[in-house]
DNA sequence: ACCTGAACACCGTTCAAGT
DNA sequence: ACCTGAACACCGTTCAAGT
C-alpha cells in the first residue's frame, strides 16, 4: 500500500541490452511469444517503449538476442553438469548435450518458434555448432560425414523437433475420441492405432497419449545409431 | 488507357472460400508470407478487406485453409505420378511420397513456416497421416513402431526440415569466408570443415555450399534405413 | 547520453449501414 | 445474402524535443 504499484523493475538500474533481453524472455515465458511487444517489454522494464531503441536496433534484434541468451543457458547447463567428455565417446556426449538443450527448450516452449524464424546465424550459435562438430570429429567422423550429421539432426541438435500433432488445447478427450471413431471410415489406420494404444496403456490415454520425451529420444537415437553405423563403416 | 487500372481479378466471379485461399497462396508466393495481410489479400481479389470475413472466420482460418490446399497439392502430385504402390515395398513408397511433398514445399518456401504455426490438425492433414500410417502398416510395422516412425520423421513427413543455417542473404561469400577465417581460433572445426569442402568441390563453394536436396535425402534415408532395421528385427 | 511524447504508417477486426 | 465505409484497438518505429 505504501509503495507505488509500479512494476517490480528497479528504476535505479540503467537500461541495458542485457536487461532488455532478459525482460523479453520473462515476458515470453509468462504470456507467450505473441504477448511480447515492444510496448509490453518497455512496461515490464518500467520505461517507455521508445527507450528500448537506444539499446536494441529493433524487435528483430531483440529476438536475435533472445536466441543467444537461450544458447547461453544451454552452455551453462552443460558446464554445471559434470561430464567426463571422453573424446572417443562421441555418441553419449552428443546425446547428453542434445537432451540438455531440450531441457532448456522445454523451459521456454516459445523458443523453438523464435529460433526457426531467425535468418542470420549468430556467432554464439556458430560456436555451439562448432562444438558439436568438434565432438563428431574427435569421435572419428570425416568432415563430410559430420556435415551430413548436423543436417540430419536438424533442429534436434538444438533440442527440439517440429511436432505436427500438437497437444489439442480443448482437452475434451472423450469428444475427440468419439469424433475419431465416427471417422473410422476415413481414417482407418489412425483410429486403429488409437484403439490399440488406448487398450494397451494403463493410464487414461487418448489424443494426449504421446510421450514427447520418449518420442524425442527415439528419433534422436535412431539418428545417432544410423550415424554410428556410417562412421564404423568408414 | 481505356480500361481502368483495377487488379486483374474478374469482378463477376463471386467471392468464395476457395478463391480467397488461392489468392492468399498467390500473394504469399509473390511477396512472401509477411506480405500476406487481409488488406493485401482483399486488394488481390478486387474487394474490400472486410468482405473477406463473409467467407473466412479470420486470418488464422485463412492460414489453416492454406495448409489444406497445400496438402491437396501434394495429393494431386502423387495421383499424377503413376506409382505401382506395392504394399510390401513401404520404403520406396514412403520415400517417393515424402520427396513429392518436398517438391510442393519448394514451390511454396513460406509454407513450412505456416504449417509450423498451426495448432489444430485438420481433417485433410489427418487423412494425409492416415495414408502414411497405412503404408507403414501394410509394410509390416506394428502400430507402435509406425507411431514412433511418424514422430521420428517429424516435419520430414510433410517434405521439409528445419534448416538452422539458412542461405545467407547477403551473398558476399568472399567476405563471409574471410570473416570465418578470422575467427579460426573461435570456430576451428567449422573453419576446418569449410576449408576442406572448398578444396574438394569443383564449383565455387563457400557458405552457399550445402546441397539442400542431397542433405534432405541423406537425413530421410538415415531415418528410413533405421526404421527398416527395426521392422526386420521384429 | 539517455529517455520521452506525439505522431506515422501500418495491422486485424467490429459494426452499423448500404444494395 | 453479400459487400462496404468508418472506426477501434492495437502494432513497430521515427523524430524532434526534453533532461
Amino acid at each position: 500500500m505504501a509503495t507505488e504499484t509500479e512494476p517490480i523493475a528497479q528504476p535505479r538500474v540503467p537500461l541495458s541490452r542485457e536487461r532488455v533481453l532478459h525482460a523479453a524472455i520473462a515476458v515470453a515465458d509468462e504470456g507467450g511469444i505473441e504477448s511480447l511487444t515492444m510496448r509490453k517489454l518497455a512496461e515490464e522494464l518500467g520505461v517507455e517503449a521508445m527507450s528500448l531503441y537506444h539499446h536494441v536496433a529493433n524487435k528483430e534484434a531483440v529476438l536475435d538476442g533472445i536466441v543467444d541468451v537461450m544458447v547461453g543457458e544451454v552452455d551453462e547447463a552443460l558446464a554445471d553438469s559434470d561430464t567426463p567428455a571422453d573424446p572417443v565417446e562421441w555418441k553419449p556426449t552428443m546425446r547428453k548435450r542434445i537432451l540438455t538443450a531440450r531441457e532448456i527448450m522445454l523451459r521456454h516452449p516459445w523458443a523453438p518458434g523464435v529460433i526457426e524464424t531467425r535468418t542470420a546465424v549468430s556467432l554464439v550459435l556458430m560456436r555451439y555448432f562448432n562444438e558439436l562438430l568438434g565432438i563428431l570429429r574427435e569421435g572419428g567422423f570425416s568432415y563430410d560425414l559430420a556435415h551430413h550429421a548436423l543436417h540430419a539432426l536438424g533442429s534436434r541438435a538444438l533440442g527440439f523437433t517440429q511436432e505436427l500433432f500438437k497437444p489439442d488445447g480443448d482437452t475434451d478427450e472423450e469428444a475427440d475420441m468419439a469424433m475419431l471413431e465416427q471417422m473410422a471410415d476415413q481414417l482407418p489406420y489412425i483410429v486403429g492405432m488409437m484403439m490399440e494404444v488406448s487398450h494397451d496403456a494403463d493410464d487414461d490415454s487418448s489424443l494426449g497419449w504421446c510421450d514427447d520425451q520418449a518420442e524425442f529420444e527415439f528419433g534422436l537415437d535412431l539418428t545417432l545409431d544410423g550415424l554410428e553405423r556410417l562412421v564404423e563403416a568408414g
